[in-house]
DNA sequence: AAGGTTTTCGCAATCGATTGCAGAATGGCT
DNA sequence: AGCCATTCTGCAATCGATTGCGAAAACCTT
């Protein structure tokens, strides 16, 4: 067949190889290939390796390499879902500053299930990852004790544990709420529901907690009986949620929604009880997924910033990967108000 | 279950702490660990060593395995970009696939820059990957004739190269845009135009061929004014395609586009235009993305089933990394039309 | 019972790179 | 010139599992 004297795979080049065309012992080669050590040969050696490198497309051997430095360049990223809009910014975020680097992501999904949590952080475990992103962290978790106790290079991402012990790349959901809050309020709303996500979840609590805090802060009491917490983040317990609420016949001219998928939840409650938004009701989500700005109405939000929260996420576990002590560190981000058309003033 | 206070290894257990443990030679668990081998070894020595493996928690060391056998049980997946939602759920299948098969995937995402693409196949191959899934290929494409000729197993999903010498998932993209006219046809549409992507791609060139080709079976001769390729698969090109179109002034009532997002692109440019969509003019998009139906109108459109299209292509990638020489496979999906709001009868 | 199979297992090499240690070469100093 | 301190390089062990080969043991034959 064709030559292909460049074709990668034909033979494989070892470090050997390259040691041979360059008339010195592998172990040099290695050492004159490692930026640390390079400094431990001579100059016109590492000319001659470098050269026989280039001649003969020597490529090292991660999988050998990671044998004996127990090292892969490799880290895990956990997930509930890719499929969920929130993610795929956040993944692209990780990789673009991953791969930079020298390291590549591997990704599970787990779909919000703690045994299916647990099995793909023992995988990617056994597979030598030397590190992890989580984004699937619950308000108490018993799985990210377990790789704090083992001190795996840990780093959270969108959600975190109850504590500090843990560095984490979050959103200020306070101040996100906060926004929203007193968007309503100036819009002249002083009836404001809230359908929010599970308590259990940090995103949850925090932005029911700051619901509260900003109504108060407002000069509002919020109103228990126009809150309720949907049992998770998606549409259609969002859906279920706001009926319940309807069914309390308690006048509300506004509702917040814990998260984007819950207000088109909401949306489809509001139709079903014959209320026009926003005409009849204001709605705001939260996150601005992609593609909210083509809704009718076009749904006011809280943009995060998830490719940002990716990006930081990744320089924070490679610092934790190259130096196992850091202090642990926690970033907010802050979060940016959208307004758009789902609220106006009350009727 | 065992709580994990032990499980969490402080120090590693290797083979030959088994080996130790059971009183036989670490070449003797190996086998016995291995599935294929275990006929070798006595049903009582086989005993011994899974209890040594049960007792002292052993999990092996996939990387000192992946050195010596040449393995790794990694398939790398490249696609353009996560963010485009065309790939989660794509993405999502083949994991779902891989990993009870014990594989895991790589991703990265090269923006659809060929160079990027070269890199990132390059870089996988030096990791081992044992497959590669693309779904970036181009109908002329020299990284994936590079690919073949070193023998690595290679999955195209979504898009194929000119030719039928590598293993493909696709949707069958005649059909759909038949569907879509015929349609069209059926509401009363003659003067029908098209919005396409780029000719390059195999999804543009045969969904403009399957849509000329339909239109001459539905009785229509497909009109060179009346057609349009936008740059790329986005949404401002479609905008710009569409407007360019309008600018023609020659009459249609119908409008058939490339893909979602190509539709979203002229959905603004009919905004800008006076027109309104399904009044004066119908349309249709391609895929299926998500929240189309949450539209003003909702979209018409032909679904894909991403998710069927990544285990499909995870199933042969895996048959190909288990079995190098299999014949070539080529899958079509079966696409369907989802009629909702944005078409209707001409005015 | 003798010779021949078949099972079952251990030995040691191997995958490819990294690194502690020691020896050789070089340089600097009095 | 003589001695010590540096530099540079090679040797060989190592990471943890896999596997070809050969030997011992067990099982059949006739």
């Amino acid at each position: 067949m064709a030559p292909s004297e460049y074709s990668t795979t034909r033979l494989r080049i070892t470090l050997r190889d390259v040691a041979d065309r360059a008339g010195v012992h592998a172990s040099t080669v290695s050492r004159a290939l490692n930026p640390e050590k390079s400094g431990m040969v001579a100059p016109d050696v590492a000319r001659r390796v470098a050269d026989a490198v280039e001649q003969l497309g020597y490529r090292p051997n991660p999988i050998a390499s990671s044998l004996r430095t127990n090292r892969t360049f490799t880290i895990g990223i956990v997930i509930p879902d890719v499929t969920n809009p929130l993610f795929p910014p956040i993944i692209r975020g990780i990789e673009d500053t991953l791969a930079p680097a020298g390291y590549t992501a591997i990704i599970a999904n787990t779909d919000n299930d703690p045994d299916r949590e647990r099995l793909t952080v023992e995988h990617m475990r056994e597979r030598r990852v030397d590190g992890l992103i989580l984004a699937t962290a619950r308000r108490k978790d018993g799985l990210i004790e377990t790789c704090q106790r083992d001190d795996i290079p840990l780093v959270l991402v969108n959600r975190t544990i109850d504590g500090d012990g843990v560095a984490c790349i979050l959103s200020d959901e306070a101040l996100g709420m906060k926004l929203v809050v007193d968007h309503m309020a100036a819009l002249g709303h002083s009836k404001i529901a809230y359908v929010g996500g599970p308590n259990h979840l940090s995103t949850g609590h925090l932005r029911t907690k700051g619901f509260c805090r900003a109504m108060r802060q407002a000069g509002h009491t919020p109103d228990p009986d126009l809150m309720v917490l949907a049992e998770n983040f998606r549409e259609e317990p969002g859906r279920l949620a706001c009926i319940d609420l309807i069914a309390r016949h308690k006048k509300f001219t506004a509702l917040i929604a814990g998260n984007d998928l819950l207000a088109l939840g909401c949306l489809d409650a509001f139709a079903e009880a014959g209320l026009l938004c926003p005409r009849d009701v204001s709605l705001s989500g939260f996150n601005d997924m992609p593609f909210l700005s083509r809704l009718t109405p076009p749904l006011t939000t809280v943009r995060i910033s998830h490719y940002h929260m990716g990006t930081r996420a990744a320089e924070t576990i490679l610092d934790l990967a190259k130096q196992a002590e850091l202090l642990v560190q926690h970033f907010l981000l802050e979060p940016q108000l959208i307004i758009r058309k789902s609220t106006a003033p009350p009727p």
